[in-house]
DNA sequence: CTGAAAGCGCTAACAG
DNA sequence: CTGTTAGCGCTTTCAG
């Protein structure tokens, strides 16, 4: 393919001008004769002159890009996040690069390091495969915002949400409900830090205030958070044959799934089994039944990510680390019993 | 923010040698003395150096970026599109740029002319707001592949797929399993082209086919294909006391509202009415009931989609307009009765 | 208000 | 095998 461009130099000989008048008329100078405009302009539209960015790049070393790195996208919840995150920057002026990194450390180290972060203002990071001791690796010549609940205290901005706080206001929920024998689904063995870790924290916390006893035979591992992986850890659970009268998924896909398989076995939700997802998807609205959650969010996740972004590429000198927490909710639907 | 790379220069200065002899270093060039090679990859390493992108871009015109401009990812057809489209774009080594049009024509129009195509390579476009009428505003200087059904015959490489066969073949399965009175849901008023008209095409061949009589008032319409639309229409249909006893709907997302709308009227499915989706899209897979759906070959689409785009990128005359089909076939589950 | 010249970081072409 | 030169298209001095 072939690709002629007219340059400034190009439109400039056309006016009649110099290529530094041509770039004054573009970039909205105010020192342009009215004359001179129309005539440079007339050029600009009989050549269909375009502003080269990649050359304008190279000058300016601003590129109007932020790229998002991202586990992936075909989960809801990473889906949302990239909508709202897409849109939100285009209110700014910012295009988005998603990269995806399957929540590999391996690859997520990449994006961190990649030469592509020259061409891109800044990062937002989502990270998932690293963990607290990879803290340091966060500290990147480039503008860098993190999210999620793998990393706290680095050297960078992070946006995150009260996880703990939250997972135990749902908990608390549920035994309000009068749910007694609560189940999870979602834990990572062992995990302390990171979305599994505080969820169950939140969940215990909640536990010890009613003064209800931990059951770890309760406790339901799934590695990724997928319907097929929530669907398999209910059924795990029930062919344990523990007794329990709700089930707390730490986010929504799980509980999609985990719904799919508690009716495929004939257990009415919610009156034999109360769901609570997390996360708040769309989806949650058309499930039958629909499904009960906390609501994380994410818009002002998203707008507080972005703004931190934005403050730090427009800054010259260089801010301290700062956190940002967004609120909590629960939304309450039918796949929990109704408030009594 | 400061950011001090290292260059070309610096490290050429450090190793003793010239610049030159870096980037052949760099770019893996053989003509350098494994002494030589050595002394240059120990300056890269000392001082850090990243090879700078926006100006490799600048000499070769090549930025190894794709552009991938969809409506939206928040529909799980479009997200499964773009993560498919980007694990694909990445095989081949390329990085994608993910780019929103809302579906409106103007943005659409917008990401065709934006001179960010000069820092992309290419790009495959999913067409919704722009008709047929628009066909020769694809032509442009630069690689592009459409997807979609809103054009046909334009002056660019298309992938679509078979969407009249597919919806017939959908609709003749129903009417296999028996159902008799089969309504539809997503027609787009007067649409003859595009998703809509062509899908409803379909199913009145098949229902000519089958010497059954096309009913209006079984055609619900749905302007946007989400859930929520699919749950209105669904609701609609029942209003209007027509009989039926089957629902094809346009996509999966409108098919899953529906199926939730039914069931909250006590509505059993699939042996008071069946229900037919389009798209296989993973959710459908855990609804409850499970989602019978017509399969699109995504993965088939977007790899005929890469490769064409791939070919004209690395191609130096101009090649002719190419269209591919992907195949289609019928996914059963749960929402339609068993073939008998 | 406008022009000329320099240079962002890289690589292609050509010398040595 | 390695160095020198030039230039991608733009903007930013600095002179007119």
């Amino acid at each position: 393919m072939t690709r002629k461009a007219a340059t400034v130099r190009d439109v400039a000989k056309l006016a009649g001008v110099s290529p530094k008048t041509v770039s004054n008329v573009v970039n909205m100078q105010a020192h342009v004769r009215s004359s001179t405009r129309a005539r440079v302009e007339a050029a600009i539209a009989a050549l269909g002159y375009q502003p080269n960015l990649t050359a304008r790049s190279l000058r300016s070393g601003r590129t109007r890009t932020i790229a998002l790195a991202l586990p992936e996208v075909n989960l809801d919840y990473f889906a949302e996040l990239a909508e709202a995150v897409i849109s939100c920057a285009e209110r700014y002026g910012f295009t988005v690069v998603i990269e995806l990194t399957g929540g590999h450390r391996e690859r997520e180290l990449n994006v961190l390091t990649s030469p592509r972060r020259l061409v891109t203002d800044g990062l937002i990071f989502s990270a998932l495969g690293m963990s607290q001791d990879d803290a340091e690796l966060l500290r990147r010549p480039y503008p860098l915002v993190l999210l999620g609940e793998r990393i706290f205290d680095g050297p960078t901005d992070h946006v995150t949400m009260h996880n703990v706080a939250a997972a135990r206001a749902g908990t608390e929920y549920l035994i309000k409900l009068g749910y007694r024998r609560i189940a999870v689904i979602g834990a990572h063995d062992k995990e302390v830090v990171g979305s599994a870790g505080l969820r169950l924290r939140g969940y215990r916390e909640a536990l010890d205030a009613a003064a209800m006893p931990f059951d770890p035979s309760l406790v339901g591992e799934a590695g990724p958070w997928h319907r097929r992986d929530g669907a398999a850890a209910a059924r795990q659970l029930l062919a344990s044959r523990v007794p329990f009268d709700a089930v707390f998924c730490f986010n929504d896909a799980l509980a999609l799934g985990a719904m799919r398989a508690l009716q495929e076995e004939g257990v009415r939700i919610p009156e034999q089994v109360g769901v609570l997802g997390f996360d708040n998807v769309d989806d949650g609205q058309y499930a039958v039944p629909s499904l009960t959650t906390v609501d994380p969010g994410m818009p002002q996740l998203v707008e507080s990510a972005i703004r931190l972004l934005i403050e730090r590429i427009d800054s010259e000198e260089d801010l301290p680390p700062r956190e940002v927490l967004a609120p909590f909710s629960i939304c309450e639907r039918e796949s929990t019993r109704a408030t009594r």
